[in-house]
RNA sequence: GUCCCCAUCGUCUAGCCUGGCCUAGGACACCGGCCUUUCACGUCGGCAACAGGGGUUCAAAUCCCCUUGGGGACGCCA
């Protein structure tokens, strides 16, 4: 400050917050712009001292000249500002805290910082900036300033959008590559139109005089989308280990299918809230049968039920383990000897293992799971039908 | 209010700089078909946009101007 305050690059300026703000008001009432009146810009020495001596302390100005400053952006191009719309500004507090516009450019000059990449929102400020890097003869930086992101409703996204922070995102179960490759898609594309991106190929791709120009909505939708397909692409060892931190692993169902659990995941895409609705697929099975609805309760009421599920038990005893022929071979023999078929043989059997009448395809769950707990959740069904049938 | 930025399907975008190849391409979402004896996934097809008006030009989504619309900034906040 001494250098910006000898070289007249700046002045001390002891008027009060309640003298500005009046100014300010009147101004602004008169329809004109809110522009320091640049007071004290002439006082004299024997004037500062004696305002000091009454223990004023002064707050330091920057002089602006009135001219247009022109700021070159590598996203927006040069953009002019007539410096006459903010006048002297503050650039040290009476406490001599400096203020952030002050601040930056002496960090970022001392950092020898080449690139300044930021929101849009900071290219106002950046005239500001521009005249004290010139007024200290330090280089001025190279910009880049990225469209902003949007909510739903087109402002500022902001927490009351929902999730705003990687944190919460993380909770949800979004993957951290997945997140990433969808932000990444904002405002910029890569030169092929592909989407589906690595870091690595991002990185390589990404040029910043092809960020587009305007603004970016954020759309949940796609971002859920994108998780999904992450989850079900990507290798099955590193999805196992990012999906266990979401799963009560102290369950005993858990922990002993959690081998074939990875399988599982795997085929349940349904309705993917994410990670976290595995979850909930997976407390399914475990509370089973209490979870029984409506709609299993209407399928163990058909005629054929008991039969079906019975029967189920017989031929499934038969092996020593299922698979998938042998899952075939059985339900085969079963339709023959019950006579049901369709819906009233598959539903029955699904509910019958599972207690709902969702979840991931029939051959799947009946390999997931050993022939012994397979037949218990039967006989359970069945107990469960006595009472209500 | 003043200044600045922006403007292609509902959303993310390609194309715009270097006008004709655009019957405006892709993705998400949505709607249908197929696959699956559930739901998803997958697959095939469909709906859907150059904000409006003036120019310039043989030719404009592309270049220029205006209007409208949206966003941001106007602090001794960061």
């Amino acid at each position: 400050t001494d250098i910006l305050l000898e070289k007249g690059y700046a002045y001390e300026c002891y008027c009060s917050k309640y003298e500005l703000e009046a100014a300010k008001e009147k101004a602004l009432a008169r329809g004109e712009q809110p522009i320091y009146n640049r007071k004290c810009l002439h006082l004299s020495e024997a004037e500062k001292n004696e305002l000091k001596s009454k223990g004023i302390k002064p707050s330091i100005r920057f002089k602006v000249d009135d001219k247009i400053v022109v700021v070159k952006d590598i996203i927006k191009g040069e953009v002019h500002f007539p410096t006459n719309v903010f006048g002297d500004f503050v650039i040290v507090r009476p406490d001599g805290v400096p203020v952030y516009n002050f601040a930056v450019v002496i960090d970022d000059a001392l950092m020898k910082i080449s690139h300044v990449i930021r929101g849009d929102d900071h290219l106002s400020n950046t005239p500001k900036q521009v005249l004290i890097y010139e007024a200290l003869g330090f280089d001025i930086p190279q910009f880049a300033h990225i469209p902003m992101i949007l909510g739903p409703d087109h402002s500022k996204l902001s927490k009351r959008h929902g999730d705003t922070s990687l944190n919460q995102f993380k909770e949800k179960g979004y993957l951290p590559e997945a997140l990433f490759n969808y932000l990444t898609l904002l405002s910029w594309s890569a030169p092929d139109g592909k989407e589906i991106l690595t870091k690595e190929e991002t990185i390589s791709l990404f040029r910043l005089d092809n960020v587009s120009k305007s603004p970016a909505v954020f759309d949940f939708g796609k971002l859920k989308w994108m998780n999904g397909y992450y989850i079900r692409n990507l290798p099955k060892d590193y999805l196992t280990e990012r999906v266990v931190p979401f799963l009560d692993l102290n369950d005993n169902f858990l922990k002993k299918y959690s081998d074939r659990l990875k399988d599982m995941i795997y085929s349940i895409k349904d309705k993917i809230e994410l990670l976290t609705d595995a979850n909930d697929w997976i407390k399914i099975y475990q509370s089973y049968p209490d979870s029984l609805d409506n709609e299993a309760l209407e399928i163990l009421r058909l005629p054929t039920s008991r039969d079906v599920l019975t029967h189920f038990i017989n031929e499934l005893s038969k092996f020593q383990e299922i698979d998938t022929d042998i899952y075939k071979e059985i339900t085969s023999s079963v339709q023959k000897i019950t006579g049901a078929k369709g819906k009233a043989l598959f539903m029955t059997i699904r509910v019958g293992i599972t207690g709902t009448t969702k979840g991931p395809d029939l051959d799947k769950i009946c390999t997931l799971l050993y022939k012994d707990d397979i037949i218990a959740r039967i006989e359970k069904t069945l107990n469960v039908m006595e009472s209500i049938c």
